[in-house]
DNA sequence: ATCCGCAGGTTCAAATTTGAACTATGAACG
DNA sequence: CGTTCATAGTTCAAATTTGAACCTGCGGAT
């Protein structure tokens, strides 16, 4: 009873380059980012959804959300990067938890971090792609993903 | 002199749906994996990898650098597999060095894991993409793979 | 009021990962 | 042969990640 559907040359191809190339561009990320900044790629990761965040702040709850992190890793770095003076952690006002918010210090970081963080962005992927494979992969993958964040609903680790 | 080149909508758009994917996919194969079998992604890959090889064995850094992880990190868990039974090592014939090779154990437990795998593969990510998509997204990150993988040359962790 | 149940976070021990030192062995060369 | 080098793997301590157990405050039902 081999009911299995084994993949063919093709999605093969697509599959191993598509796992090849998620691991080597998170870990050219995290080379240039520690050795430019001293930062890793989920530190950069935290600080930059708190700067995109409307009120400069977000609950610990949403970061691990968004950065797709456990929450007790998420408690961890925001705990060194309070250490390194670069987040502030506070209770939140309009509902109960707690809030961890940038400092100018970390504001400061990310401003000097990111010129760099982007320029290897473009090198490693975005400039390697044309604009349509850029669309294909924007539709693709972001399917992708969605179908996995729904599938989480209340899923809490 | 800001010359940085911000992404725009459309590359932020692909560039975050990349890294999402990148990280819920890996998520849910491990989780998949560990609940079915027992094993995590990395070991299931490292027993893949020897099961591909022609020989049926592959050296440590040969298989270091087919999984694109540390020497340190597979000499781990290559023992965590010993351990199991899964796994053998032993002195290579045809040059210095050690092998890792299945036992029949271990291909018993690849052959029973396989089924489940391939199947989630499918669901996550295989099956929801358009023939299209997965030819344009083997194209485009298999580029971006060997990219990163020459400027790699000699680089040994 | 009091008791549940639970959501938001933290803590803790155990497992894993990292990177840098270290060991060992084969290869090239005189 | 003996020396020197580079390569293959391992080891070790430190950093990180995980998951489960544990606090705590809060709303709602009784």
């Amino acid at each position: 009873m081999d009911h299995t559907r084994w993949l063919d040359a093709e999605e093969m191809r697509m599959w191993t380059a598509f796992l090849g190339a998620g691991t080597l561009v998170d870990r050219e990320l995290d080379l240039q980012l520690k050795e430019e900044t001293g930062l890793t790629h989920l530190q950069y990761g935290i600080m930059a959804a708190l700067s995109d965040s409307p009120r400069g702040a977000m609950r610990m709850t949403e970061l691990a959300e968004r950065l797709i992190n456990s929450k007790s890793g998420l408690t961890y770095q925001v705990g060194q990067l309070e250490k390194a003076g670069l987040v502030r952690r506070k209770p939140c006002d309009w509902t109960r938890g707690i809030v961890a918010e940038l400092t100018d210090e970390g504001r400061a970081a990310l401003e000097r971090a990111a010129p760099g963080h982007v320029a290897k962005v473009r090198e490693v992927i975005v400039d390697v792609l044309t604009p349509e494979e850029r669309r294909v992969i924007a539709d693709a993958l972001g399917r992708v993903r969605d179908r996995l964040l729904e599938g989480e609903e209340g899923t809490c680790w």
